[in-house]
DNA sequence: TAATATTAATAGTCAAAGAAAGTCAAAGTC
DNA sequence: GACTTTGACTTTCTTTGACTATTAATATTA
């Protein structure tokens, strides 16, 4: 089996119900499974992406460490659905859309909504390269959206 | 835990609803945390920043001392405030420290400080380029603080 | 006794060392 | 060809300590 499996695995084993975090140490991670620290961001970067459900942040320095934030899927969650579902582009159109829906679903409310416009608008983008704008823009909104599951 | 932290939890816990002020001694509390004095002027310096509504003054010499003042102010224009001060460029770790603030002032609620704070967090903006990084988090936070005034 | 000098008690500064995590591209594997 | 593994290099944040600056307390002197 791959070591990146066997990473991926004991991460997600070390989710339990109590919270919905977990944290690790980069290289003390890496030194159990045998492997050089740029593998645990290898997998994470494949495995614990936004689209799959996972919120990431870490820190660095001493006492630095990587959070993972596990967001509950349940099937019959719209916002989760649409999370996974999106690709890793979107215009500030698209935005628009996607919040008015959310918004006549209730699913969010109007504060929260304005903050999300307000934070992917090209306003805010502007000194953005266009080349990356839009995949910028699909990383915020869905990292974003992933705190209000 | 990182020492830095638990000075910085513990200059918190100081403050009550008595005063808006406390006062430390240098040597004496490095001495508590086993550290040297002047890892308490970081602390001070990375977490009690003028700037993010604390007001340091201190006194060498035999008696000496540091003071530090929670700055009180009322929710808008507090946030009005800061935004105005606030300049062009900031890091992940500084708007950290204001959204501490901003929640222990009750300016603002914890979905409001999470969205703020995933929005303009390096990872999110991985895709950046670092010579404007720190500008852009500006103006995203910025321009979604002016959403909650 | 008032002014002045000295000493001790503080706090401040700054740069080096240490402790993490991130990036990126080359090499390896299937 | 796509995915994985590896490692050299970079960036960020924290800890440490040597040196500096200021003030209060005390001693000395005029």
């Amino acid at each position: 089996m791959r070591i990146s499996d066997l990473i991926e695995d004991f991460i997600k084993d070390m989710f339990n119900d109590e919270s919905d975090y977990i944290e690790i140490q980069r290289n003390e991670l890496a030194e159990q499974f045998n492997c050089v620290p740029s593998q645990i961001n290898y997998v994470i970067s494949t495995r614990f992406r936004p689209s799959q459900g996972y919120y990431v942040e870490s820190r660095r320095g001493g006492g630095g460490h990587i959070k993972i934030k596990k967001v509950n899927v349940t099937n019959s969650n719209y916002l989760m659905h649409i999370i996974t579902s999106m690709g890793n582009k979107i215009t500030a159109n698209e935005v628009d859309i996607f919040l008015s829906n959310f918004l006549s679903y209730n699913v969010i409310n109007e504060k929260e909504a304005k903050l999300l416009k307000v934070a992917t608008s090209d306003n805010v983008l502007s000194l953005v390269p266009k080349n990356i704008k839009d995949n910028l823009r699909a990383n915020i909104f869905k990292n974003m959206l992933l705190n209000l599951v």
